[in-house]
Order: structure tokens, then sequence, then C-alpha cells
DNA sequence: AGGGCTACCTGTACGC
DNA sequence: TGCGTACAGGTAGCCC
């Protein structure tokens, strides 16, 4: 059991049927296979994919896709994440993706995009977490994009001035450019199919560095932690106004 | 209707 | 060493 039960149909779906293609929408994942019908995943907070050519059962292990010389293991300490069965044909249009914003690196995400989304009040960091917003962005970086924006993480997005739209647009584009390159965050399970970590921790500006000097202003004022709708955001005082 | 809070689950770090 | 507590890359569903 995982964050829902997974479908039972789903062995005699994936059974003799080949995976033609695989789709990343936000934070989902997606398997497209030959018979229209789609596997959708989550990962949620410490799922993983790992790839072997021969299992050894592990601890977490909840779904194996045999393929015909190696296995697709999908691993969950925390059980958040999600495996569902949908046709093809309706998989854009089902509850997960349905109302999802636009992918923060397509031309989508723009500043019309913005001004036509600015009514919302809540604040700047909260506007980022909200995946009707913009696909895909989660705690770390959206600390991380706020920091490099010079945007205080509690201001209303509604009151953000043009130049703070452009601002969020530039950095958000660059802090995920950067931390694709970097193989993503690892600050404990997050790992690559397994077996390599993400290095972009080491590039961090804000995000799990509570108490420690900011690397940019150098003041003796400590980055900050508090708490904006149950989750940790980091900034530093000087820095975001 | 939109926004905030909480539950879901397991592991780990820390204080006593 | 052991126990209790707080917190951790996310989302959905409830409540106001």
């Amino acid at each position: 059991m995982l964050r829902y039960e997974i479908p039972p149909q789903i062995c005699k779906t994936l059974i003799n049927n080949r995976i033609t293609k695989i789709i990343r929408r936000g934070k989902y994942l997606i398997f497209l296979l030959n018979n229209q019908s789609a596997v959708l995943c989550h990962l949620g907070m410490t799922g993983c994919f790992r790839i072997s050519r021969d299992y050894v059962k592990r601890k977490h292990d909840h779904f194996i896709m045999g393929l015909k010389n190696k296995q697709i293991i999908f691993n969950d300490i925390r059980k958040f994440g999600f495996i569902k069965l949908y046709k093809a044909s309706d998989i854009f249009s089902c509850s997960h993706l349905r109302k999802i914003g636009p992918e923060p690196l397509s031309e989508n995400f723009n500043i019309s995009y913005l001004k036509e989304k600015k009514l919302r009040k809540v604040s700047v960091k909260s506007f980022l977490m909200n995946q009707y917003n913009v696909a895909g962005l989660g705690n770390i970086y959206c600390s991380e994009i706020l920091f490099d924006s010079g945007i205080f993480p509690e201001k209303n997005f509604s009151n953000l001035r043009l130049e703070e739209y452009k601002k969020i647009l530039k950095s958000t584009k660059k802090i995920l450019n950067q931390a694709i390159k970097k193989g993503g965050t690892t600050i404990k399970d997050y790992n690559i199919s397994d077996e390599k970590v993400g290095y972009f921790k080491n590039k961090l500006k804000v995000y799990d560095r509570y108490d420690m000097t900011c690397f940019r202003c150098k003041k003796n004022i400590k980055i900050k932690k508090i708490f904006q709708n149950g989750r940790s955001t980091f900034y530093c005082v000087k820095c975001q106004k």
C-alpha cells in the first residue's frame, strides 16, 4: 500500500506489453504502453526507481516491472508516492494533471502568465510551491529561487512589481538548469536510479543553512528559518526584501 | 472559491 | 543505551 493501492489489474495490463515512451510532467512520471494504457507515478518524498539486472529484494520495494533482461523497481520508504493506471487518452485530464501549471523551463512560464495569476493572495513562496501555478517546484528550489531573486518569501505575490516577476522567472530557470546539471539535490534519500547522488546540495545558498553566514552579503546576520504552510523556508534578511 | 492546516508513513537526529 | 520528540525533497482533502 502506497498513498493509493497499486491497481490490482496493473499486472494484467503490463504483462507482454511494451513501454513505448516515458514522459515527465511536473513531478509526475508517465509510462505509455503500446496497448493505449498509461502508468502514472509520483515519487512523493522518498520514492525512487532503480534498475537492476539481477533483482535483490530491499526493504520498501513496492512494485517491480520485469523487462526482458532487467527490472525497474519502485522503492519508497515513506509511501507518499503512488502508481496509478489510466487509459492513455485520459492521462492529461486525470485529477492529478488536469489543473497543473506550466513547466517552469518552458516558454509558457513567462511574464504575461504571472500577470494573469496576479490575483493570488498568497505569499510568493506559497505561490511557487502550488503545482497549479507552476509545475515541479518543491521546497528546496523555492527557497533557492527566492534567494536568487532577492525577494522575501513572505511577500504577497499580488504585491510584486513587474521587475520582481522578471527576477523570479530568470532565477527559476537559472536555479533549475544548474540543479539539473549537477544531478539534483541529495539531502538524504534522493538519488538517481539508486546509484548517483545529486551534487546541487553543494550549491545551495540558503536551504538547510539555518544560522549560517549568507554567502552573498557575508554579514553577521545568519540565514533565517521560518515555517510557511507547514514547510520550512530559509532566507537572508539582508539580501531578500 | 480560494487558501491554510493536517494527515498520511518511516527513518533519523537530538535532548534528556 | 534508551526513550520521547521534532522534523524531512509532497499531496490531497477537509475546514473556514
